[in-house]
DNA sequence: ATTACATATGAACATTAATTCATATGAAAG
DNA sequence: CTTTCATATGAATTAATGTTCATATGTAAT
């Protein structure tokens, strides 16, 4: 390995390859295109999480419904809710003492559906 | 809130909503599907993992090159493919010195481009 | 065989995250 | 206005994660 003072260690074939190296380099998306598409994925990298946008796909829900739909607490619930709210993936309005959620955007079932067929489709 | 024993509290909406909430139970996937599911969608949560996918949807790469592109160090990198290989999402080969990693499943192109529209549209 | 090189691996560290518990907020009902 | 109910919030805890460092493995070349 060649080190260039406090930079990254460069291999001969990099090198070699620097040339290519540079153009996919500038073939790159913005850094921070990477960074919010992997917030994305991050919010639904949780089971709780992805349960609850499966239950939103089909039904608007009350917290307290999706609490008992999946046996976990009102608390766990809202703090995903809140998760989902600030990823702006959910929408929600108060009804009486209760507060419906639903789901915001398309996008999130096509996410879902590509993830499924991942799982299930043989190769 | 009413409790039953050990068991999760459940508000009086709940109850009333009981069959409801059976019935979505009922249509819930497999406890095992959403947990492969958020696997699946928490690999590509980091920038760095994410990064990799992207050169592997167009070039067929070398570990210590992916490295000199994303700036980080050869571990590093070697790492994130352990985690991308053991997901079943990158084929490699050797070649002399080196390995090359390649993408493996289409679905992961089709992941990304929904998660980049979901970003990119406007709503 | 010894050396150099590309990659893998394991331990360690710092950071983040998921869940629970306790409590606060805010609306409706009595 | 006090109580009850549905939800939100903050602190605490436990577990998981990303990166680095040091080192091991395996290939090629001298």
């Amino acid at each position: 390995m060649i080190t260039y003072g406090d930079e990254i260690e460069i291999c001969e074939v990099a090198e070699t390859h620097s040339d290519l190296i540079g153009k996919i380099k500038q073939a790159m998306l913005p850094a921070e295109v990477f960074k919010d598409l992997a917030e994305l994925y991050r919010i639904f990298g949780d089971p709780t999480r992805i349960k609850i946008v499966y239950i939103l796909f089909e039904h608007e829900c009350c917290v307290c419904d999706i609490a008992a739909i999946l046996d976990t607490t009102q608390s766990n619930v809202s703090h995903q809710l809140q998760i989902l709210k600030a990823a702006d993936l959910v929408s929600f309005r108060r009804e009486g003492k209760q507060i419906i959620y639903s789901l915001k955007d398309a996008h999130v079932k096509d996410i879902f559906e590509k993830g499924y067929e991942h799982l299930t489709e043989e190769k």
